[in-house]
DNA sequence: ATATTTTAGGCAATCGATTGCATTTATCAA
DNA sequence: TTGATAAATGCAATCGATTGCCTAAAATAT
């Protein structure tokens, strides 16, 4: 195994008789470099297959051109997609992007976190875990100096970047639509209510209904229903009221929605006849279920480019004052079959 | 915006009147040091808030704990859960993930390939785009002695790990599939033949056919058909014709075959009874569209932990001989309703 | 009590690029 | 021709952690 050591601006140096700073300089395109010499210097790298070493670069200069990301899973959809778009930003500012999974858990958030800090990266970007826990690892990272931006599932809390779904205005919207369509009975799947997101959801819920002089029924509202399974067993349960709802809305996810679907297909209800069905996120499936399923896109990639052009416009002109700041991605309802009942 | 300055073990040296490199030795965990000096160390460096900076670290080591992944797209089903997988592994063994994704571009690729060559990742990990070049970029990360792992969709003459589907047992199995529920007549809607996983895919097609001593029709494979829209496409056009195929098997992904299937829904041709569909992938929506899809599950967070795996068990003890292994995971024919017209 | 081995810790070079300051060379004005 | 200025390049310190080599002290053997 022949280790062929790495070409340095020493070795293109020694051959041009040059210093290495002269080099350096040269590469990094200086102006106190004669311009002959500078292109000397490129054309010899690019025979020498020189290639910089980043970490001795970003040593010296004591920065490391990295947004790290911490998510709770990679392969969701939301949050794939906000990567994606958050990439297609970072990788146009010559920005790497570093990706840690928190799988939900606490300890691993802290621990991705902390990799971060050791990477010494520009900017850590977060949607945190539901398993909550202490917050001093984000502490850390704000008394270092590194940009925080939350988004999506924040601690509310800690002064820092957040960009957010509006979350109340997409339940309002959704159950204000419901409303509309002659649904009476509107049920809640709700999320855990430790997670800001859900909260909001459920406040939009109670907002829409308030607003409309409908009563606010408990019964109604089903806690931690947040998969398909356990969006299906609330949905057993909601229908064997004395009482049931004609509609539910899964303010936790499509998956819920798609679990609420099925009860109702196998038991032979109508929808959206009989059962008005609302899920959250606008996952791809949505549109293929029979019927589609009405629910609420919070324009995910757009979320990660927004996130990306936050960090880098606050890095030229960064401005104490404005470390707070929140931006709002107004999410948009999709209406589809699971909810029309009247023609629009 | 006070800055304040990273401890470094030179601070923890000077508070305990000790030299850097015992610092560095009782962080290390090394046994050249006291265990009361290591003790004193570690406490102190808690209480100074002490986090390593990894730039330096790596620099004189020489290697960076970090793994360089380059996929088309990040938030594609298949990719995202093979990163799932893989940083399930490589968050294990205390090594990073950077993600770049090439948007099936050479260009791109070729950019954030070498991206990762000057970061000194100790491991590449590839899915080349659809739109192929040259693969100097790829020759450049073995001269440099970085390992690399090609997966999926490779660059076959290229001798690297491969970790692949055997894309034409998994077609194989599909078709003969199809045949033993009776169909006739089965249409191949391909991908792109640049890339060899489509072209294994039709083999597995050819051979299975010719198993069973069926006639090979040119008319009935449909060149690039890997869309939803040119899936469906490419259905209207394939019962158009005089002779229309009474199975389709959309190699190319699920997407294609929810194409066909949209079309013969609309068209009022029952499936299964009329047309058989098979996709490609086991995408989370195929078992829930009506009928639900019969696909190939690829196992792709399996093929990311393999990915992983096979990093650090090649690290451990390095065979030069073992440069070309290629791993193989079988993919898995998963039937439902959209194939099934007799009972199993 | 002396010689030998261990153990703990210090010194200083090193990884590769960057950059402030010093120096040389070229350019221009007087 | 000489002095002044600008341009180009060199020198050496620096970023922070690691590690080979060396020395002093402690532990063990003779």
């Amino acid at each position: 195994m022949k280790r062929q050591k790495r070409t340095t601006i020493y070795d293109i140096a020694q051959k041009l008789s040059l210093a290495a700073s002269s080099v350096s300089r040269a590469l990094s395109d200086s102006n106190k470099i004669n311009a002959e010499t500078k292109a000397l210097v490129l054309k010899t790298a690019a025979e020498m297959n020189y290639q910089q070493n980043a970490m001795a670069s970003n040593l010296r200069k004591g920065n490391n051109p990295t947004i790290g990301v911490v998510v709770p899973r990679i392969n969701q959809y939301f949050f794939s997609n906000v990567i994606a778009g958050l990439e297609e930003v970072t990788f146009k500012q010559g920005y790497n992007l570093v990706i840690c999974q928190s799988n939900e858990l606490h300890a691993r958030e802290v621990e991705g976190v902390n990799a971060l800090v050791n990477q010494n990266v520009s900017c850590i970007v977060i949607s945190i875990a539901a398993e909550k826990g202490s917050f001093d690892h984000l502490q850390q990272v704000l008394d270092r100096n590194i940009q925080l931006i939350q988004f999506d599932r924040v601690v509310e809390e800690l002064e820092t970047f957040k960009v957010l779904n509006n979350n109340k205005q997409g339940a309002y919207e959704a159950v204000v639509h419901l409303i509309e369509q002659g649904y009476r009975r509107i049920a809640l799947l709700e999320g855990p209510q430790e997670l800001h997101i859900f909260r909001e959801r459920k406040e939009g819920y109670i907002a829409a209904l308030q607003e409309y002089g409908f009563p606010i029924l408990s019964e109604l509202m089903y806690a931690n229903a947040w998969t398909k399974e356990l969006g299906a067993q609330a949905t057993t349960q909601l229908l064997d009221l004395p009482n049931p709802p004609d509609a539910i809305f899964a303010s936790t996810s499509d998956f819920a929605a798609l679990g609420v679907l099925e009860v109702a297909n196998n038991k032979g209800i109508p929808t959206p006849e009989a059962l008005g069905i609302c899920g959250y996120s606008n996952e791809p499936f949505t549109e293929i279920t029979s019927p589609s399923i009405t629910t609420i896109d919070q324009f995910s990639v757009e979320m990660g480019r927004k996130i990306g052009n936050l960090h880098f416009r606050e890095m030229e002109n960064f401005s104490p004052e404005g470390k707070t700041k929140t931006l709002n991605v107004r999410p948009k309802l999709i209406v589809r079959n699971s909810t029309l009942r009247k023609l629009q």
